[in-house]
DNA sequence: CTTGAATGATACAATATTGTCTCATAAGAT
DNA sequence: ATCTTATGAGACAATATTGTATCATTCAAG
């Protein structure tokens, strides 16, 4: 009853430790995952009673963190804009869970729906940046989400192979996506 | 879809459907390559002796489009802008082709020499674009190179997904880059 | 200390994939 | 027509992965 709110929280190393495994390599087997996560192969079927659990599970996982995140980092923000950077800063880190959201199609309806509410926030959010004035008004809103979502997916990747210092790469995203890379 | 000839040896009719198969699923079986190439599955192992040796001449077979595609449209190109655009446009339909000469990781030396050469090309051109003056001061090259990778695979995955009208992507792409998204 | 739940190690069956092999056949050239 | 070559179909072994089951052990709670 009580006892795993004490022991380690090996349900959530797995799930960790899975999204790292299949961060670098999508098609790893379970046994690597277990193996990353200092855990028995068995225990994790006890805890997903098949691949498609986990991969479920880390979806709602991957959600929950970003979702988080974004909450707290633009509930104080008073423009788009600011709101804009501030998610930046907040969710670049998340960048291997950030990419889950956009990668993985899974069979799991609840997860599909709080993903397309997710992608929901930042059409909202490119609408806002519209209303301030911020964008131009020859390109398109798709196009707006979907560079939201390569930058910060390319930004993790770069800081994570070490090309990019991390402090600067929400402010370099942030201004690469609204003035580009010109003079 | 124009790029399937209709009555192609076996061999390339084979890395034409592996490639599209990989693009569409990384993970797929080579009995899915060979139905897809319209062969039998023991065709394609006298072929290519094993799933490394398809890669590996898919791998080559995307730089050679790549390679030769970039070629044709960037020689007549009066300044490094000119060139950047002309490239875009030749390499965004290759989409899927490029993709494959950043992701797949292959254990072919002189395959990686080719793909880091490719890499080089686009860091001269960012460095061309420097000394005209293109480009900020306070921008790593580095971040622009991937971001020019990034943007043609997003530009192409926009395309055929139908988000984005085929025509207008190369100039969205170089419009983006350089000034980015804002007003 | 005793107990019960969780774990690791291991064996196991079921399945998918890979790569090799054989054989009969179709297509093309001479 | 004959010969050569590539092919498709399928059998086959080897291997990897998945999911289940068993058993002894550990560890914390009572």
């Amino acid at each position: 009853m009580a006892r795993k709110t004490f022991r380690a929280p090996t349900r959530a190393a797995i799930v960790d430790a899975a999204i790292e495994t299949f961060a670098a390599n999508p098609g790893a087997s379970l046994a690597e995952v277990a193996e990353r996560a200092g855990v028995g192969r068995a225990s994790l079927h006890r805890h997903f009673r098949s691949r498609a659990d986990l991969l479920t599970a880390i979806g709602h996982q991957c959600i929950d963190e970003v979702d988080a995140a974004t909450r707290a980092a633009t509930q104080d923000a008073g423009s788009a804009r600011e709101r804009l950077l501030n998610m930046l800063q907040a969710v670049i880190p998340l960048g291997d869970r950030y990419h889950f959201l956009a990668q993985e199609t899974t069979g799991d309806a609840s997860l599909q729906a709080r993903y397309e509410a997710e992608l929901q926030w930042v059409t909202d959010l490119v609408e806002a940046l519209r209303t301030e004035g911020e964008l131009a008004a020859d390109v398109p809103s798709g196009w707006v989400v979907a560079n939201i979502d390569a930058q910060i997916w390319l930004a993790w990747s770069q800081v994570a192979a070490g090309n990019l210092a991390p402090a600067h790469a929400p402010g370099l995203v942030f201004r690469t996506l609204l003035k580009g890379l010109g003079s």
